[in-house]
RNA sequence: GCCGAAGUGGCGGAACGGUAGACGCGCUAGGUUCAGGAUCUAGUGUCCAUUAGGGUGUGGGGGUUCGAAUCCCCCCUUCGGCACCA
């Protein structure tokens, strides 16, 4: 029995419980039917869930129940990404211990996902800060460890003071901690590194076959790997047996190299360098980016294809860590070059020309000139195109042994160690005889103690622990001492949605058929601040994953959707602006039907969505209007029959109402299939009961067309406000759940229109527009257009100089 | 500086070369209601016009086309990403 008012709590409880103890959701890998990975990049346990996750999970919740609908087996699942960084700071400040901190908060958040409505498998849980996950990030580390894909190295290591902890290259936003925005800071420290760039080929290339990506996200991922071919040459050191090793992408301008420019760390200055003077002014040299500078070393360098002697600097500029730490400078076709010759009044000489371009004075140059064109003073490869000379002067140094054509890539290995508590202890183990030795597999996990204390000063807490430190070493079985920083918590993301597949898996991190019969994931949904960080990192993953031999799939996610951000009052909402909004406020208020509507409704998902207070209260009013739109027909809905009479037994009335429901049909179906499109979706959702209301109010429907029509709305509305849905399909006398029916489609031949509204153009400005019936021939619509009397008028006798006609909608005549 | 996206009523947004502004919010008027709220109905880009109707209009300027919010070129603004990568 349908009660008269719409009472969102009781509804949302009821079905809600219904849903999971009838496992409405639960998957069967053996249905018979098409697969469909649905996944959410699944939260930090902060506390609460907020309007942001409300957001992204409501969106992967509707493709759930469309596609289980539309016939897939739907695997979607939820879990916790519970590592990391506030669970410390949390611990510090409340002295409760990480664990309990995160596993509580876990336990409310769950609750509020449950609220919302979001059908999840919750058996396939997945919670990274326990042992039976990170477990198996300490067998991956150490089988990467053994392939040499984890090494340790000493280097300069970005440094976050605030986090007290490494960041790794992607973890750096403008200079600062991607978490808290504190300027970082260059520390030398033995780090461990996950050999990221050895894939920095295949990512790349493999780029090119994330068609269902944005384009931004590929881009952003294509510039960060950076991948540059080039020439590295070895440059003679006059008066010594050194060389410097160079690297250029720019051999056609060899011949207009004036200087050499070398970073001011890098080791032949200590080695060639004697004047203390000199060594003092190079170390001083500032890390300014805008203001270039330089110090002479006072040796020089032999140009290999001139066998010219020219000066090298130490510059700013230069960066140890790409390339070979030293360039050749060209002044006349490198923007950088030019201005630090033109401050130490360094020779500038042109060899390139580019097209149109027919004699620069180097005198005159107010900028280098960067582009390709001919080449000129440069002895046998003058009148060569840059690309010809290229090659030509590649072979050559090929073939003299002055050094080789090299790729070099942006993409910096990942650096994985982090000085902290939470997280994923690194299975290593350091033995005086031995050295380091990895933790055997039998052995794992490395359990995390639950007794360390957590002060907030400095270092790895597990350092001070000396019941986890000493150890024995595995191979020699003497006193050995256990690697106390943990692993970065990108780590634990970069593979979860593997595990999902086979959750319980306890003798091998995955079940091979298991994960093949259900990657790649078909769509994942997330922010786009993960463009190249958990992206990157996950594509990676996977690929070592399959060359280790544990799975087939070459890229984890094959469609992706980047959901935009949940603004209010033109800014982000933070807590830090004052701006959010509750969730379980709005949810206890209006209902979580009414909350996915209006975040689905407001905008395209891909877009920002700009909250609006009164913009939920239109979201009420539309499921209000359902509602008592059932209501006020339940006398005439329960009749029995399914409504699909045949069309031309209808009435007029009746069949524009079959038509309109048709339509709407199509149009929902095909706004959810381009992109998923939900707001144009509902839109056509609220057209069809604003007409409903209408047809009903001019006057009486047949029972069957009025039941067809309000049945077909409650399952095209089900998965955006799917508890509405569901208490109106029991409402309307149907048995079992909406989420076991078919997905609605619709008859062309019904939803056609029988009459269009011609409109008449005169010059492609509109003159008129007339009813006529529809699917009349190209030369009866001229007629009809010349036939209308406003048309003539404006024609006033002139003749047309040319008619368009576009089938079915529009006649324009040229006159 | 380089790369990319976006710019449409008072607001959120529709319109994948063919009627610009669907749908929603807000606003106006009316019905219902003791009143408020809720709800239902109608109207709502802008200018001129009593009406009929007409002009104009998608950041600005050009172009292609019978026809441009949509395609091309230049410029402006906003937002993102990268930024001495040799």
């Amino acid at each position: 029995m349908l009660e008269e008012r719409y009472d969102a709590e009781k509804i949302e409880k009821k079905w809600q419980e219904h849903w999971e103890d009838q496992k409405i959701f639960a998957v069967n890998e053996d249905a018979g039917q098409p697969k469909f990975y649905c996944l959410e990049m699944f939260p930090y346990p902060s506390g609460r869930i907020h309007m942001g996750h409300v957001r992204n999970y409501v969106i992967g919740d509707v493709i759930t129940r469309y596609k289980k609908m539309k016939g897939f087996n739907v695997l979607h699942p939820m879990g916790w990404d519970a590592f990391g960084m506030p669970a410390e700071n949390a611990a510090i400040k409340n002295k409760v211990h990480p664990s309990k901190w995160t596993f509580v908060n876990i336990e409310y958040m769950k609750g509020q996902l449950k609220k919302i409505g979001l059908v999840y498998d919750w058996d396939r849980e997945v919670t990274t800060c326990k042992p039976d996950y990170y477990r198996w990030n300490q067998w991956f580390f150490i089988k990467m460890y053994e392939r040499g894909l984890a090494y340790k190295k000493r280097s300069f290591v970005n440094w976050c003071p605030e986090c007290e902890t490494v960041l790794a290259n992607e973890q750096v936003i403008d200079d600062g901690c991607w978490r808290c925005d504190t300027v970082v800071e260059q520390k030398e420290l033995d780090q461990w590194f996950y050999r990221i760039t050895d894939y920095a080929e295949e990512l790349l290339k493999d780029a090119d076959t994330l068609d269902g990506w944005p384009e931004k996200v590929v881009t952003m991922q294509r510039n960060w790997i950076g991948r540059s071919e080039g020439v590295e040459v070895d440059f003679d050191i006059e008066g010594t047996d050194k060389k410097i090793k160079i690297f250029t992408t720019r051999q056609d301008t060899l011949f207009g190299a004036t200087f050499m420019s070398i970073a001011k760390i890098h080791p032949l200055v200590a080695e060639l360098v004697q004047d203390q003077d000199v060594l003092k002014r190079i170390e001083a040299l500032s890390d300014d980016p805008e203001e270039k500078e330089g110090v002479d070393t006072g040796f020089h360098a032999i140009n290999p294809l001139t066998g010219e002697s020219i000066p090298v600097y130490a510059a700013n500029f230069v960066l140890m860590e790409y390339g070979t730490g030293a360039v050749m400078a060209v002044p006349a076709h490198d923007q950088r070059d030019f201005e630090f010759a033109k401050k130490y009044d360094i020779p500038i000489r042109v060899v390139v020309l580019p097209k149109d371009v027919k004699i620069v004075k180097a005198e005159d140059m107010e900028c280098a000139n960067e582009e390709y064109g001919i080449l000129v003073n440069s002895g046998e490869y003058s009148g060569l195109s840059s690309n010809d000379a290229k090659e030509k002067i590649a072979d050559y140094i090929e073939n003299k042994n002055l050094g080789k054509r090299v790729v070099n890539y942006k993409l910096r290995d990942w650096g994985i160690s982090r000085q902290r508590y939470w997280g994923t202890p690194i299975p290593m183990i350091y033995c005086e005889s031995c050295g380091i030795v990895s933790v055997p597999e039998e052995q794992l996990p490395v359990e995390l103690p639950m007794d360390a204390v957590l002060t907030g000063t400095g270092s790895s807490p597990l350092a001070g622990m000396d019941d986890f430190v000493k150890t024995k070493c595995p191979k020699c079985g003497g006193e050995a001492k256990r690697e106390t920083d943990t692993m970065d918590t990108f780590v634990d993301s970069s593979w979860y949605f593997l595990r999902y597949c086979s959750p319980k898996s306890d003798d091998k991190p995955l079940d091979t058929a298991a994960v093949d019969h259900w990657m790649p994931v078909d769509q994942y949904i997330g922010g786009i601040e993960h463009a190249v960080l958990h992206l990157l990192y996950s594509r990676f993953f996977t690929k070592v994953i399959r060359d280790i031999g544990l799975i087939s799939t070459d890229e984890p996610f094959k469609r992706l959707l980047t959901q935009g951000m949940v603004i209010k009052d033109g800014m982000k909402m933070s807590k830090s602006k004052g701006n959010v909004v509750d969730p379980d406020f709005l949810i206890n208020k209006y209902g979580t039907d009414t909350v996915r509507i209006f975040c689905l409704f407001a905008a395209p998902p891909e877009r920002d969505l700009e909250w609006s207070d009164k913009g939920v209260d239109g979201a009420y009013r539309f499921l209000k209007r359902i509602w008592a739109f059932a209501y006020n027909n339940k006398n005439l809905l329960n009749k029995e029959g399914n409504g699909d009479k045949d069309h031309s037994e209808l009435s007029d009335h009746d069949s524009q109402l079959l038509r309109k429901t048709h339509q709407s049909i199509k149009k929902v179906t095909n706004s959810i299939e381009r992109d998923y499109h939900f707001n144009t979706a509902i839109a056509a959702l609220m057209e069809l009961i604003n007409e409903a209301y209408a047809f009903r109010q001019a006057g009486d429907l047949d029972p069957d067309v009025l039941r067809f029509c309000i049945k077909q709305a409650i399952l095209l509305i089900s998965p955006f406000a799917p508890h509405v849905a569901e208490e109106l399909w029991r409402a309307i006398g149907e048995v079992g759940s909406v989420f076991n029916e078919k997905w609605p489609v619709w008859d062309e031949d019904i939803a056609k229109e029988d009459e269009i509204q011609l409109v008449v153009q005169i010059n492609g400005k509109v003159r008129a527009k007339l009813m006529v019936p529809a699917g009349l021939d190209d030369e009866t619509l001229k007629e009809k257009a010349f036939a209308e009397q406003k048309i003539r008028e404006q024609i006033n006798g002139k003749p047309p100089r040319k008619v368009i006609v576009v089938k079915g909608r529009l006649v324009n005549i040229v006159v």
